[in-house]
DNA sequence: GTAAAGATTCGAGTGCGCTCGAACGCAAGG
DNA sequence: CCTTGCGTTCGAGCGCACTCGAATCTTTAC
């Protein structure tokens, strides 16, 4: 498909630096990121890598998304497979994918591998919805650069 | 600025047809569509047409965000004008403006010209949160994709 | 004339996703 | 030993944007 390269141009086209929490997303991006040998961080260090609170990862917790391993004491111990399900629950979440739908999806993959016909449908219908958001983006960047324009003096209509 | 033409490919390289409620906003994008010249039109018909509730059209208006004129009988008339900005709310709406900042707005615009500054100032802003925006969803779609081919039997790794 | 459909206002309720506060436990530095 | 600071659980609270229910009025169709 050929939506991926186009969207990477206009990625490309942007001249802003990366700001905000989507650059711990974005440095994640591949897993080469994530060394997977590398030992298990805390909850702190883990939600400063993923972009989230750590009053959200424990919250995601709560809900059965994630199931971070527990130290002698107690403490959170993220290991890059924790990291890795966070930077998908998180692109998920920025998506407009609810909590219960992840829910239901990380259920699912607790479930074994009968369970990938049912995942791939909703994989398949997030990706209708986040291309509709594409859309509906678009839309509003072209009301909003108009209006600049048109406060700039509107040099060319 | 190039990015408008990079994103219109990737909109051109959607194949499904377009649904649900940005039909609506998308059939109002140029103010040709709205004859200025036409009669007004009560909320039910107005709400179908922007895409959003009766319900929710009340409430833009309790926020002061539209002035809809009222009929002999107190029955709402909402007129090409109100339309407009009606599209208007809903695509910032949908970027994820805020009320809170929309009001703000509309109060700016209310002032008259002098706060134009200021408005151009909020458009700038908001024109940064939507390809912020736009760089998220498409990581947001990569993630999506990869795993729609993972469970297709990753042909391509 | 009367019933159904759709409009009005008002305040209250809902759902989502955090977000926080309180009370407490553990670890490292001086 | 003691403080400082991050960790824990629990339940409650919050902010946002609707969304609804109830009581009432208007318009339309028969």
């Amino acid at each position: 498909m050929a939506t991926e390269e186009l969207i990477g141009r206009v990625l490309a086209s942007s001249e802003e630096p990366f700001t905000s929490v989507i650059d711990a997303v974005q440095g994640l991006l591949d897993d080469s990121t994530i060394d997977a040998s590398a030992p298990p961080i805390g909850v702190a260090e883990a939600a400063k890598l993923v972009g989230l609170s750590p009053h959200t990862l424990r919250y995601y917790e709560q809900q059965g998304l994630v199931r971070p391993a527990r130290n002698a004491s107690g403490y959170r111990e993220f290991t890059a497979f924790d990291l890795r399900r966070l930077v998908f629950l998180a692109r998920m979440r920025l998506s407009g994918m609810t909590i219960h739908d992840l829910k239901r999806y990380i259920s699912l993959v607790d479930q074994g591998a009968s369970t990938i016909p049912e995942r791939r449908r909703i994989m398949f219908d997030q990706r209708d919805r986040i291309k509709r958001q594409l859309r509906e983006l678009t839309l509003a960047l072209e009301t909003t650069e108009y209006k600049i324009r048109a406060y700039d003096g509107h040099p060319e209509g």
